[in-house]
DNA sequence: TTGTACGCGTTATCAT
DNA sequence: ATGATAACGCGTACAA
């Protein structure tokens, strides 16, 4: 038989009221009866259900991370990230997986948060994008967070790295090393950061004074595939770069490859950089050097904005960090 | 204004529990009055309160998912394919990562089962197997379901994958490959498939009359390292192998690079297999050989048994797959 | 600082 | 096949 708050308030001698004061930290309560509170509440085992609380409060205790079409890696990161901080706060986690491009995104968001009360929801690119879903949230006055939004960022809060300046770090790491022909691979051009990403690399190399060569640069798509045809044009170049920094790792890792199948030394004749966007290349392949993207980090500090209840649409950036391996090296021709 | 039951009752013209009962599907109402409700449903936009259909009945219509030190590309496809067969049962998910080694780890399961009150709970390996949360289950009468138990596969109903049949399977595509000499590297001693998986290996060899060489297996410990160890091994033996099948991906990796650096054409001076339990290493190095994990369709079984609401601790074997390569030949040497 | 009475929105029970 | 009414276990508003 579960113990309920009349339990333990019968145990305790005082009424409904002090327990339920003592389980949600209110002020105003003698420490004396504190103390015999969660005396009984310890002796009954007593464990609140969520349902009552939520039927007749206003707080659900639970909020909801609402995630699309992302890798594992990714999505796990987030998701541990989220799950520290809701740790800390008491409260659980609903995992809602949906289809960005799906015409109801806007319809599975209202009816969950209809349904299940939540507190908060936090939304991962690239749900983060959906008009749609977003209006349905402001509508209820739903609280939530954002995190990577590729679009429209004064509305809601929101976290995110800097993308413009991880390339630019990553860039004059390399110019720093003695690289002066880099070749760069754009990545999808339905993502955000793949502008921000292409532009860090080139204010890195306006700053250096190296003049921007497009024959240097090759769309890709994020993906293996496309990240090995951009390394093959790139290194059949007449002048062919001494370097190559990819906007993820899965071309990243199509770089590699194509050294691999050319003979080339790596770090010596060819010095290969990537966003760890996917944590994937460079667990198996240790020589690729990459900007560390911080997600997990990311979606602790989501949690922790929408738990603040921060007034407005507050921005809160998080920091790179470029990991830098053995494949970087000064160019040898 | 969310609308209520009360309001659909009104504009349908019923009573509360009829709208209740269309609402649950339940059997005893006119075709008439179902089409009556269902359409005042719909234009008062009706979603029901998951709380106060908790407090009031039996079911909570959530089910969690308690998961453990697993690799982020396992979770998310156990998620994938539980959360497949949850939306089909229009049930929610509740996602709770754990410690496997945490000394309240039963606390947590019990805790999480009284707030939530969730109708079943699912356990992924290696949760699977820890004996005090089981008890807590147990206790409470909860329904659950196991995906790959290690141990005591007769407490409750599981799901898993034969992984006695898929070693034996890869083994045997070797040997018809015309390969004798196939290393193997074993799998972590503390999971139970490690020995399952040894097991098949041996008994393909048997049934093609090859015979057992302990010096072509070595212990690994599923990670990188300990693969791109055990093949140096491998390949410095006299009479080394032709192929090695490692119990897992990553280890799989360790051998590929380990080719890699020596020198060795793949397929044609080695193959190579492994299992991609992690989806990792074929990805990138698509010329590897594996048994794909059927982790999503176990986690959709896993769901599917629990609201089948079977007696007994019934078992259910989900089929795997080989997915051959260009990294498997025929032997050169 | 503490207690009382009521209501949250649904399902269960029992009646019809 | 349908309806009336009483719980479910907590928080809120107000009183003391």
């Amino acid at each position: 038989m579960r113990a309920t708050i009349k339990d333990v308030s019968a145990l305790a001698g005082v009424s409904t009221k002090t327990v339920s004061r003592v389980l949600n930290r209110e002020k105003y309560v003698s420490e004396d009866l504190r103390q015999r509170v969660e005396g009984a509440m310890a002796q009954l085992n007593f464990q609140p259900s969520a349902a009552a609380r939520m039927l007749a409060g206003k707080r659900s205790h639970q909020i909801a991370l609402i995630y699309g079409s992302q890798s594992p890696h990714y999505i796990h990161q987030i998701q541990t990230g989220i799950w520290a901080r809701c740790v800390e706060e008491g409260v659980r986690l609903l995992a809602q997986p949906s289809d960005p491009d799906s015409p109801d995104l806007a319809l599975e968001v209202g009816g969950l948060i209809d349904q299940t009360q939540v507190d908060g929801v936090i939304l991962s690119a690239p749900v983060t994008d959906s008009e749609a879903a977003l209006d349905e949230l402001d509508r209820r006055g739903m609280p939530y967070v954002r995190i990577s939004p590729g679009t429209d960022h004064g509305r809601s809060s929101s976290v995110s790295m800097d993308d413009v300046q991880a390339a630019d770090d990553m860039t004059s790491h390399l110019i720093e090393l003695g690289h002066k022909r880099i070749g760069f691979i754009i990545g999808h051009t339905n993502h955000a950061a793949s502008d921000l990403r292409l532009f860090g690399y080139r204010r890195a190399l306006d700053r250096a004074g190296l003049a921007y060569e497009p024959r240097y640069v090759r769309q890709g798509y994020f993906d293996f595939a496309s990240g090995e045809a951009a390394a093959e044009v790139l290194l059949d170049l007449p002048n062919a770069p001494t370097a190559i920094f990819a906007s993820n790792d899965d071309m990243a890792a199509g770089v590699l490859a194509v050294a691999h199948r050319r003979g080339l030394a790596l770090p010596e004749q060819l010095s290969v950089a990537g966003f760890d966007d996917i944590a994937l290349a460079g667990q198996i392949w240790p020589p690729l050097t990459t900007v560390r993207q911080p997600t997990r980090e990311m979606a602790y500090a989501a949690a922790a904005l929408l738990f603040e209840g921060v007034e407005g649409a507050v921005h809160r950036r998080i920091a790179h960090q470029l990991v830098v391996r053995a494949s970087t090296a000064a160019p040898s021709a």
